[in-house]
DNA sequence: CATTATTAGAGAGTGCTACTCTCCAAGTGT
DNA sequence: ACACTTGGAGAGTAGCACTCTCTAATAATG
């Protein structure tokens, strides 16, 4: 198909379809010419995860052709995959802290965790951020989020399918972006639900009473 | 204290403080004349507080703003706090569709929510995108997503004082904007565990056998 | 073969956001 | 008195994700 069609059957604008083309998102069609080329299902998915990576994932155009590009050259380690998605994702930190609370943390629960992970620091700035806000996380909300979070985890692993390392490479990709904001609105969902039954009546009732 | 000392004890540039102040993210000091303006801890409190909404918790100026605002003129209803700091969170959908089988799953967990809610199209959003890519959300890991999800509501919830409305709106938007972060921090550093366990060892060797 | 529409590719332009800079009169500290 | 700081508002900047424009080459059609 040429460049038109690719375009209609994803739903994104030809210009973009260029734009994604120059900045590497999606690999180049087979030519056929100086001014024609050809591009087939494999571009049509392309597309689509590097779109997906971009309107749902959050991540930047720059990240995006990171972690596909990872993905790419990823038959070798999982953990390589894992690792591109993990510091493609936002928040992008600019000053960064030494993680040592997060890393008493992970250890306290038993994770084996590399000390450069990005999900570290994050972790530690998130954590600052509460205590500036003058809300510092105590240790038992933390490890309450943690078993859900770990919970979630294994899901996610056990998710990878083991037939090829394409397959579990793109899998990895989505299960650590796509299904991030899975959690997010299924968090937020519950907390709607659960603040409902709990603190809305009763603090609506109070009002008067 | 004047703006200098403001800055200087948030670690704000000043110029920024001025901005968020025009903005109305920090309401204004108390005028000693026409050049002259006094600050106190509340703004300081004010100020980290924004900064952490916007640099932490990925909300633009504007929207940090509304739910900011929301805070001020809430003693009436917790939900409506919870509802600006959900409305204000990323990521923002521009072309959204009936949330249905978002509904359906929320009713099917038993979770009562708002049908016109915000989490409810971000995750029809979600599952679609997950389609898009040829990876649909299976029953099972959405179901224990939601458990997972269910359980830090729940936290969430039981963590925000009764002592006083303002309190109360503050610590929610705190535990909806600020913990979320740390949420997607555990879940990554969580992975890297899991994977490190269950996936990194078996596929490294099994290269070669 | 003539004509019209489409295309690849690259450069330039746009709209938006979050600052950041510039100014200046008014006020402060010594 | 006089250098220095401040509040406030307007203008400027940088980065990002497109989006438009242009050109020569090709495809489609009669």
């Amino acid at each position: 198909m040429r460049i038109s069609e690719l375009s209609r059957v994803t739903g994104v604008p030809v210009a973009t379809v260029k734009y994604y083309l120059r900045e590497g998102l999606v690999p180049p069609g087979r030519a056929t010419g100086a001014t024609q080329a050809q591009y087939d299902d494999s571009h049509v998915l392309r597309l689509r995860l590097a779109r997906a990576l971009v309107q749902v994932g959050g991540l930047s155009v720059a990240a995006a052709r990171d972690v596909l590009s990872s993905l790419d050259a990823a038959g070798d380690s999982l953990h390589l995959v894992l690792g591109a998605a993990h510091s493609a994702l936002p928040p992008r930190l600019e000053e960064d802290h030494e993680p040592t609370r997060a890393l008493n943390l992970a250890a306290s629960w038993g994770w084996q965790v590399h000390p450069e992970a990005p999900a570290l620091r994050q972790l530690e700035h998130a954590l600052r951020a509460l205590d500036d806000v003058g809300a510092p996380a105590d240790g038992e909300r933390l490890a309450q989020y943690a078993e859900a979070a770990h919970r979630v985890a294994e899901v996610d692993v056990a998710g990878v399918p083991t037939t090829s390392p394409e397959e579990a490479a793109t899998a990895v990709v989505i299960g650590t972006v796509l299904w991030e904001p899975v959690l997010l609105a299924l968090r937020r969902l519950a907390q709607e639900a659960v603040s409902a039954e709990s603190l809305g009546r009763p603090l609506h009732d109070a009002g008067s009473g």
